[in-house]
DNA sequence: CACCGTACTATACACTGTACGTTAGGGAGA
DNA sequence: TCTCCCTAACGTACAGTGTATAGTACGGTG
């Protein structure tokens, strides 16, 4: 039996190739089975370095984090906060697989915690209590990820005909007696569905809430 | 044979059971196979009801939606949106696996119509302009959707002793010199978590930076 | 050189969604 | 009342999935 040399393996490569088996074909479209394949290998040769499928998404989710980049410095904190928000939606929209790493389990590794330091140390610096800093955090954090989460999704579904076709007939075919503001921002709810704007508007409404309480 | 008599099936009937499956085991654990065990009938007899398994997923998506309550009328507008966000949060605590429902596929179904209507509704009567109204509605979406997943989520995480175990472990192990404020924030960043008051607070501020441009 | 731990393989099991072809029950028309 | 057809439910089958368990050969250490 031609059997592959050993140590050819490592969890960094399992990590590297898992992810991007899950860019082309997605998180959930994923296997266990087509990473090894990928590899060359066979299905379990994977658990000797993951316990089993969901640690390898940890693993792969930890490893996205760690392209996130840190914050700009000497910057007036709103923007600071603008700047982490909008780094963490840009990796997710490079890297659509995100959405179903970061929804299906809850935050742990270091990477994960170096974003969470990255965005409490602003706010710390910026004079809020400890207390406001991690309700703002969780705030900023479930928006991003909320928001994000919706656009991608959206623009999966746009991108699949079918779907798509079958989601523009039941807008049509809603009643304009029953659903007037509906059928009527019917264009403006397309528009407003992702997009840069979309995402600064609702940031900006946080931001500006936030001002009012403004420390010093 | 001792056949199934005929005609003891029905669409709503699929939908309640499939929901009740899905309530004891999550969305994601649920099966086809699971529902048709239960209803005393062959996994291939929900064929003739539902094209596939994500055709009953937005079915029973959308009979959830229909249980939310419309919106109060005769209350200050910001009251009225306070309310809309409110409920379905209230409706996600109640029916864990709305979220997952809602995140995985988009929004479709007169239901679904019914709770967008409501809230445009208000944001239009309250004198806001289309584009404005619409950004609105999205943005207080995906708030109320990616905070209240987030909360349902780690409260799940919580339950699970053995991963809740090891979540508190990668969090005492974070170096108080790399990540000085996780550390010392870890009690509030646990304790705002969830819960009524996190959730209001996000919204708190949003309907704040709303404020800034009330319109009249 | 012998040994042992470990990295990998092989086999197997219990599941999943669903395509396909078949059968029987009930309602409609003669 | 008899007949026919439609369709609801059936059974079988297939290509997958994650992973438990047991076995095997290689590499480094004594």
């Amino acid at each position: 039996m031609a059997r592959t040399p050993r140590n050819t393996l490592s969890a960094d490569l399992i990590v590297r190739t898992a992810l991007d088996l899950m860019e082309v074909k997605g998180a959930d479209a994923f296997s266990l089975r087509g990473v090894a394949a990928e590899l060359g290998v066979g299905p379990m040769a994977l658990y000797t370095y993951f316990r089993n499928k969901d640690d390898l998404y940890d693993a792969v989710r930890d490893h996205l984090m760690g392209l996130l980049p840190a914050v700009p410095d000497g910057a007036p904190w709103p923007d600071q906060v603008r700047a982490v928000c909008r780094s963490l939606r840009l990796l997710m929209l490079q890297h659509p697989c995100l959405v179903q790493l970061l929804a299906g389990r809850p935050l742990s590794g270091h990477e994960t915690a170096r974003v969470a330091e990255g965005l409490l140390g602003v706010l710390l610096a910026a004079g809020f209590d400890a207390e406001t800093a991690a309700r703002t955090h969780t705030t900023l954090f479930t928006y991003v990820l909320g928001s994000t989460s919706w656009e991608i999704q959206m623009a999966a579904e746009r991108r699949d005909p079918e779907a798509w076709r079958r989601l523009r007939a039941s807008m049509e075919s809603l009643s304009a007696r029953k659903f007037p503001s509906v059928v009527e921002l019917a264009p403006e709810l397309a528009r407003t569905t992702g997009g840069d704007e979309q995402f600064d508007y609702g940031l900006d409404l946080l931001l500006a809430g936030l001002a009012v309480r403004t420390p010093s």
